[in-house]
DNA sequence: CGTTCCAATTTGGTATGACAAAAACGTACA
DNA sequence: TGTACGTTTTTGTCATACCAAATTGGAACG
């Protein structure tokens, strides 16, 4: 009984156990949300040890393919865009340390909210303003607490990112949220802010409601150069 | 001897094994470029067995913070934006294979460029218009070779997320190429469709020469879907 | 017939030891 | 000084063992 085995010296077995897992997520062989076999059974199957059959599915998990829970089976995780995020999660935590790193991410969103105002402005339907006029209220509602305010906040941003109707855009803001908020929190809270934070909000709001794209763009950079000038001086040392 | 164990049952040790690498190599502990400690001598500093610490090490090479090759000492990886790309590339590559899921990277990307040229129109300096026009002379002298017009058009367009000067724009370009490059090559070539390319291209160029962002967003956009229309019959099966 | 509960079994998490092959190292030699 | 060779590390893999937690199966019970 020869053993076949796709194996050269230079090539780890649990890097083509991996492949072979990738493979059969992709195609179904392996079916979203069932558990992986057990792992004396997957060794059995491809003639390797344990050690290997555990290293592929920790590898796996690290992708974010699987979901493993300690001592549970792991299971093929459902294809979603956050699991994406969160696969780069780790990196990024490293890039937003290097020097400016904070910045070019911010910039990047600045880029893609200045993009999605425009959208917005010549897109948005009714169903899209009534929810932006809700957060916003939501927003000014909660004035007088800022821990409240910065979650409606993030809330009134993440409406934007759902007019196009594309399911990339909201996991990108929860990201974009996540990634930041960490420098975000540091910064002081002040109710005057929150105020100015407000009336931002509106007038992005109503350019949105005049369909002015052009105004839309100008007052959500507005909005954001200026958060930005609020939060650099936390973690910039010039 | 107490052996310090932050570990409880429902921890991996593995696990915790990542987090200490990932805290160590954000501190610049371990520092870039420098292998990590040999796994036997981990082992003892940890107070872990070796399957512990190899499967840790491979997590660590799976979210792309260490580079791993077989045989060789994984060594701390450059903190790069083109590392984040590849972590996620496993989970895209599952999440193209989904019914629009192609569909809803490519609209991402057509929004993001649009915002790129508009940006391109408003602040592109002589460097760049020369890079672009360079870019573009070589699109054309490519026209009869299908191949290298592929190049070049993509050169063409990497040109415009290198306009913003933000380091994180130029690997979202060769990740949105590598993606969906596997769907662009299995397109019928034909010298006439470079021939409407190249117009388009040039068609932009012009744009942004006359500072004119709205005239640059439409020309991109129809450019893009253009090139949308041209490719979906290739996958989508309606 | 359905539910609850307990024990037996399975399975994941970890440790240990072993070995081949490749890399790193040091030494002798040209 | 540079190169070739042999020794020592070190990685990749396997086999085995053990514990504890999870799963399973069935018995007891309502």
């Amino acid at each position: 009984m020869t053993e076949v085995r796709i194996q050269d010296a230079r090539t780890r077995a649990a890097d083509n156990l991996v492949s072979m897992f990738e493979c059969q997520i992709i195609d179904g062989t392996l079916a979203v949300g069932k558990p992986l076999p057990p792992e004396r059974e997957i060794m059995q199957s491809f003639g390797v040890s344990r050690t290997v059959v555990r290293e592929a599915v920790q590898t796996l998990a690290a992708k974010g393919l699987v979901e493993a829970r300690p001592r549970f089976r792991p299971v093929v995780r459902t294809p979603g865009y956050d699991a994406a995020i969160e696969a780069v999660g780790s990196v990024v935590n490293r890039l937003l340390t290097v020097p400016g790193g904070v910045r070019n991410l911010f910039e990047l969103r600045i880029m893609m909210e200045a993009a999605l105002v425009r959208d917005a402005a010549l897109h948005a339907d009714k169903d899209h303003v009534a929810r932006m006029k809700r957060a916003l209220a939501d927003n000014e509602a909660a004035l007088g607490d800022s821990e409240r305010f910065f979650e409606t906040d993030v809330a009134f941003h993440r409406v934007l990112y759902e007019v196009p109707d594309n399911p990339v855009l909201p996991p990108i803001h929860q990201a974009y949220t996540d990634w930041l908020s960490s420098h975000w929190t540091r910064m002081p809270r002040d109710p005057e802010r929150n105020h100015v934070n407000f009336n931002a909000h509106s007038r992005i709001f109503e350019t949105i409601l005049f369909r002015d794209p052009d105004a839309a763009e100008r007052a959500l950079r507005d909005h954001l150069d200026d958060a930005w000038n609020q939060v650099r001086q936390t973690f910039e040392v010039p």
